[in-house]
DNA sequence: TATTGTTATACTCTATAACTATA
DNA sequence: TATAGTTATAGAGTATAACAATA
């Protein structure tokens, strides 16, 4: 490494600018940091904060269809098709035909699914309390609120 | 569409279980209702946050190197180099071989690019101005606390 | 030996467009 | 005509591995 002062050296010197400052670079900074948390204390199954989250809302409604979660999940319909297609190859997600409108599939959590879950959604739990470690209790409640009031519910 | 009751209607309806009273979610929502709004309000020239961060960072440290910025910003550095050759390509960022190292690469923003921020920079506080603009500033500012506090500074 | 930047390659997530079966 | 799901395809963004130049 060169010892010449005017070649930049440690990364911790540089100067972020107005970047701070802003909701949208603190926001990305901090659902980084939880993504990297949920890997090391949930993601052991190779699951992630997206794929938990469609199968609580299978589990929450079940016989909705992929249209219906898709738009839930705000994604579109033909990139569900491929994620659905490797649930249902784990046995997490089962599809059936509804009979009243045969175009639709009805999803619903298998048994295996629901053990899945079982095993998650502790993890999860534990994810979200070392996430939140840093906060107080009043203060983890209030971060949620102001979240949910800036997006709107 | 049908009128049967048992088929489940309309996405409002749907429950999401635990989910909101995660961290964790509520701050992928927010980021994404973010990014939707920079895409409205500064991405007209197609730039995305992960740019304008990275050409606010290479202004405000002119002369570091493709490495130190790849990790600032947490990618690896061969993700670097596509990215680099981009912002190359539009002439807002010069790639300039170091004479005290002649491995690395000093980075700058060109004039070209110095207009581009000037452009940008309004725009993007008029984002930051309209996407916070459900909360008062006293919230605005305790929710930047909060974040801060809990990614660690 | 180690590091910087590069290339080749692959994987994930996303979308659009065209298609089929059905409504 | 319109909708649900599918397929083909493409474009970002990301990573790992191997490499040349340089330290």
């Amino acid at each position: 490494m060169s010892d010449r002062r005017s070649d930049r050296a440690d990364d911790a010197s540089l100067d972020l600018g107005l970047l701070p400052e802003l909701l949208s670079y603190q926001l990305r900074r901090a659902q980084i940091a939880g993504f990297q948390d949920f890997a090391a204390k949930v993601g052991d199954e190779g699951v992630t904060p997206g794929w938990f989250g469609l199968m609580v809302i299978v589990d929450n409604n079940e016989g909705l269809s992929q249209t219906q979660l898709a738009r839930a999940l705000g994604i579109d319909g033909s990139t569900m098709v491929a994620t659905i297609d490797r649930l249902e190859g784990y046995g997490w997600i089962r599809r059936e035909r509804s009979p009243h409108d045969r175009r639709t599939h009805a999803l619903f959590v298998t048994d295996e699914g629901q053990e899945f879950l079982a095993r998650m959604v502790p993890k999860m739990r534990a994810h979200e309390a070392s996430f939140g470690a840093p906060l107080t209790a009043p203060e983890r409640q209030e971060l949620l609120r102001l979240l949910r009031k800036m997006t709107g519910i």
